[in-house]
DNA sequence: TGTGTATTTAACCATTAGGTTAAATATAAA
DNA sequence: TTTATATTTAACCTAATGGTTAAATACACA
């Protein structure tokens, strides 16, 4: 199936070899090996190389050309869109805190101790 | 495979249907075939009932009885972390908004007109 | 023109995901 | 105890995912 924008973004980051290759292009750019090395001990290359295409397709990376060498640049834009939607439930992962903030600071007004 | 915590958000999310749900619950409580209603000419009852599941089970929605109804409720902690996973690449969404507003400001000193 | 290194593609396999229909279960109420 | 409504489970199907190994392709360089 073709999925929309925001579910292609979702299921890119749902799965941890994935946020992994992210969380090192973070720190600048690489090449394919280079981010595969890590992952060697347990799965192969092509394993890495069709991670890889699931990121580009999502628009998460982009890939460019140096002699053999396939460099690989973090495109973060389709994350916007994606912490976009999830801020729209903010107040249903914060109100939990907040009973916890009311709770820590004393405001049950003697109850429970 | 049993996946991480993370993992399991983020494939939840990766659904248009479950994100429809989501987005439902978030304007209250309902039950499941309230919230199946809209979905029936697309699907089936079964299939919402396995969308409502991998819901759960992602820890994003709770189901409590009321006789021979099952009102679901929305449960936003398993989307913190995930926005916290997010929040290390905002610099990697801002960057380009950045250049275009230096672009808009005609900081570029006269480079490109 | 070979040769070595980097990367991708092809062909295959097992598991999971998302859907179906039919049957089972849970609960209230006549 | 039957009936009606709400929901889940079972059994099944197809397609997508995530992995494999072996072969192909891209490129630099002796």
């Amino acid at each position: 199936m073709t999925q929309d924008r925001l579910s292609q973004t979702f299921s890119a980051l749902a799965d941890p070899t994935r946020r992994a290759l992210l969380a090192r292009l973070s720190q600048g750019e690489a090449n394919v090996s280079d981010l595969a090395k890590p992952f060697l001990k347990e799965m192969s290359l092509p394993a890495v190389t069709k991670h890889l295409k699931v990121l580009e397709r999502a628009g998460l990376i982009t890939k460019s050309r140096d002699a053999q060498w396939r460099p690989c640049k973090l495109n973060g834009e389709p994350l916007k869109d994606a912490v976009d939607w999830m801020e729209h439930y903010r107040v249903f992962w914060e109100q939990s805190l907040d009973r916890l903030g009311e709770y820590l600071k004393g405001k049950g007004h003697g109850r429970k101790r």
